[in-house]
DNA sequence: GGTTGACCCCGTAGTGGCTTCAGGGTTTCC
DNA sequence: GGAAACCCTGAAGCCACTACGGGGTCAACC
């Protein structure tokens, strides 16, 4: 089986599998006589299982952990658990994040209806007026306070942030 | 105002207010004597503006066009709208991603109770199966079929994938 | 035998939004 | 005069790919 062959049957694009086998997830491949890649079903079930955690959006070194487990079956699952239960984690903080952005964007974007000139837009109001450090549709202070963040610094990542997006805190978290 | 103020002001860390201004979000600002960088309210509030689109998880390019808007008040705000709503679709792709994730990840972490050896886990057996291009618990088939994914590429990104994460297409989609 | 086209090889650089590092200089306080 | 805190620059690292450049290989067809 050569590298294009295997690509097509993953759905993988070929220069991801030499990543996957460059990144030492994917054991190095017999070869032809002209040098080309020669897969073997380990290979291809190996890969399958690489993307099937990919599509769980696991990195690829949780992955190379889960192989290893798979490699030595008599090794305690506790790990196992532990790895899918921090994948799990950052799933719901990234979908907790993703939904207060939404709300925040959908607020935002009510403050424009029809189209005008930038210096009377409402969105672009809205933003000015955050930078300023006054309360903005998109982040109302979540009532402790009446008026929303009055400090510039509520869009800093204090602490511990809620994943990559979202870095405001102030409301969402 | 040095970089240290002004970092601390707008809680951003000191390099991320230098790569602002080398990619050309930031204006660079005076100097002083010593070479220091020497900043006005306006880069206050200009960076203020920037950390609040990002935290509506904006990509840099598109910041720095709505920064454009704002420094030509004549301009129309159509274009601001298109961007907002492109960001709020993006926003509600990786929402709906996430959601299907979690239920994945959720279903696949049920299959594991206490702990055990590997060779018996029923994570690392679902994983397995599915590499296999078995049913798992991870990616039911949503109806129209009976079995799960009976071939590994469902795990492909076929066609237009739900951004980033969530590259299994079979029924999160 | 020449050429087209589909394959394959390798190494490097680019993506985004930072963060970190290496290797310095400046200012301030004790 | 020495330590701590601050500042400077440019380059590299992170993640998971993706794209590119410059080649080699092999079958088929004219
Ligand atoms: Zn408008
Ligand atoms: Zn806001
Ligand atoms: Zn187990
Ligand atoms: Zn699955």
């Amino acid at each position: 089986m050569r590298i294009g062959e295997l690509a097509r049957a993953t759905g993988v694009e070929i220069e991801t599998v030499r990543y996957y086998e460059k990144s030492g997830l994917l054991p190095e491949p017999a070869r032809q006589a002209n040098g080309y890649r020669a897969y073997s079903a380990r290979h291809l079930e190996r890969l399958a299982f690489i993307r099937h955690c990919r599509a769980l959006d696991m990195p690829l070194a949780d992955i190379a952990r889960l192989l290893d487990f798979n490699d030595h079956p008599q090794s305690d699952c506790g790990d196992v658990n532990t790895l899918i239960d921090a994948q799990l984690a950052r799933v719901r903080a990234r979908l907790a994040s993703m939904h207060a952005l939404e709300a925040q964007l959908a607020a935002l974007r009510a403050r424009c209806r029809e189209p005008h000139a930038t210096q009377e837009c409402g969105i672009l109001h809205e933003l000015v007026a955050a930078a300023h450090g006054e309360a903005c549709a998109c982040h109302p202070a979540p009532g402790r306070g009446g008026a929303g963040h009055a400090d510039p610094r509520v869009f800093a990542a204090d602490a511990e942030a809620p994943e990559r997006p979202g870095r405001c805190d102030n409301q969402a978290g």
